[in-house]
DNA sequence: ATAGAAACTTCACGGCGTATAGTTTGCTCA
DNA sequence: TGAGCAAACTATACGCCGTGAAGTTTCTAT
């Protein structure tokens, strides 16, 4: 039998990922719209049709690519937050933003690539790309929210929301990691996830460069008005 | 000499009229990738080639129809605004942002025309599409900040914002507008809009919905929380 | 050694934007 | 009125794209 580690098998996996990482070269250099198949197979010395053997179609390879490059967002995050453990709240959540906002910045095709109508005429799969990346994603704002629960807490004492207002596979992560966080809170984590992303995806698509020339001071504004709605001071400068 | 009104001219803008027509139908019907040359002529009985008689080049008819569009929503939000001229203002903005919000849902596909990268190679002109038409919401949007600044003004007292910070062009339609606001009030005006513009276009874009099934409650009471982050109380329900 | 599967190529089709060149149509002015 | 001209439009062609079908090579398991 084919057992695992058989020279076919490593060929196999090897190539796949040279895929990958070509269309992924492809899409810093040259935008997303650089992904066709032809760029591909030609920078790797092979025919497009080549690589249906390795990817069933275009789609499925841009698929495998979000959720890759989605996963690259959710560990630099997470990074960040696991690396200030002992930190108060509102530094905690400071350090999230701007990891998350440092990661847009040093990958904004990968930025457009998860959050845009990124290439031609993808269309994405039922349910969203990545699903799970998202929810890790999400899970870690929800751990922002958890943070700043105790202090937040009384400002959304009448939030209409209940458990049943949210995805149950998102749940099922959230609620056995953070089980003080209510339905109000949840909310809140989405919220706050609105806010951070708003403003990151103005900048990232350019909508802010007619506006303002310091994005920076303002996300910088923005966090600190964030920290003190959820009832914590923010450190000064 | 041609004057004004001859036949060919009227023939002419009708036409440019109906291509424009026509790539907002497909738009509308088949999403932003439909914006095709060749599927306009189609629709109109003519050849590909004929368009070019009217625009430059494909780039220059998504530029037109962008700012076509966008001038819709700044007609939307404007016509909302100037509908609530004695509410107090935490309807007003209140009534503003759902205009904003439902004219995105109505109009989805426009949306990520707007503020996506929405057509296949598209790359939009220096200083953005519709730098216009975004410097009118903007300055709506400094209209709401404006309502709102006796009440916020104490908030925001230490912004680090000078007027340096801002686009001129921005600031020219802005200063005589609201000549009371200052320049922490135009970027609490931005973030307002980032606040805004995240959760509609995480919406739009489908990434609340592997989240929560109820994204107009969360909007609801983000809106909610905006309103009391300016120092006015929501009113209830 | 050989049958078969996997990897890859070749060829083909239709769709795209657009450059070039040619044709028709309608207006203007002597 | 008719000659001339410009505008509107078509025809053809080129090089991109995704992808299907069929053929060829190469490796592997028996």
């Amino acid at each position: 039998m084919g057992s695992t580690g058989g020279r076919r098998e490593r060929l196999r996996a090897e190539t796949t990922a040279e895929i990958k990482q070509v269309a992924l070269k492809l899409m810093a250099s040259d935008g997303p719209d650089a992904i066709t198949l032809r760029a591909i197979a030609r920078e790797m010395g092979m025919t497009a049709n080549a690589i249906y053997g390795y990817f069933a179609t275009r789609d499925d390879l841009v698929t495998t690519l979000i959720k890759e490059v989605y996963t690259a967002l959710a560990d630099a995050v997470d990074t960040a937050w696991a690396g200030t453990p002992a930190a108060p709240p509102a530094e905690r959540i400071q350090t999230w933003a701007h990891a998350f906002r440092d990661w847009a910045l040093a990958n904004p095709e990968g930025f457009r690539l998860i959050y845009g109508d990124p290439v031609p005429g993808y269309l994405a799969p039922e349910g969203g790309a990545a699903p799970d990346a998202a929810h890790r994603v999400c899970t870690g704002i929800a751990g922002l929210a958890d943070a700043a629960w105790p202090h937040a807490e009384h400002l959304y004492a009448h939030s209409a929301f209940e458990w049943s207002d949210f995805d149950g596979a998102l749940l099922d992560e959230i609620r056995p990691a953070f089980p003080g966080l209510p339905p109000a809170g949840v909310a809140l984590a989405l919220r706050i996830w609105g806010r951070l992303h708003g403003l990151v995806s103005l900048e990232i698509y350019g909508h802010l460069r007619t506006q303002t020339v310091s994005p920076g001071k303002l996300f910088q504004e923005e966090l600190a008005q964030l920290v003190r709605s959820l009832g914590i001071e923010p450190e000064d400068t």
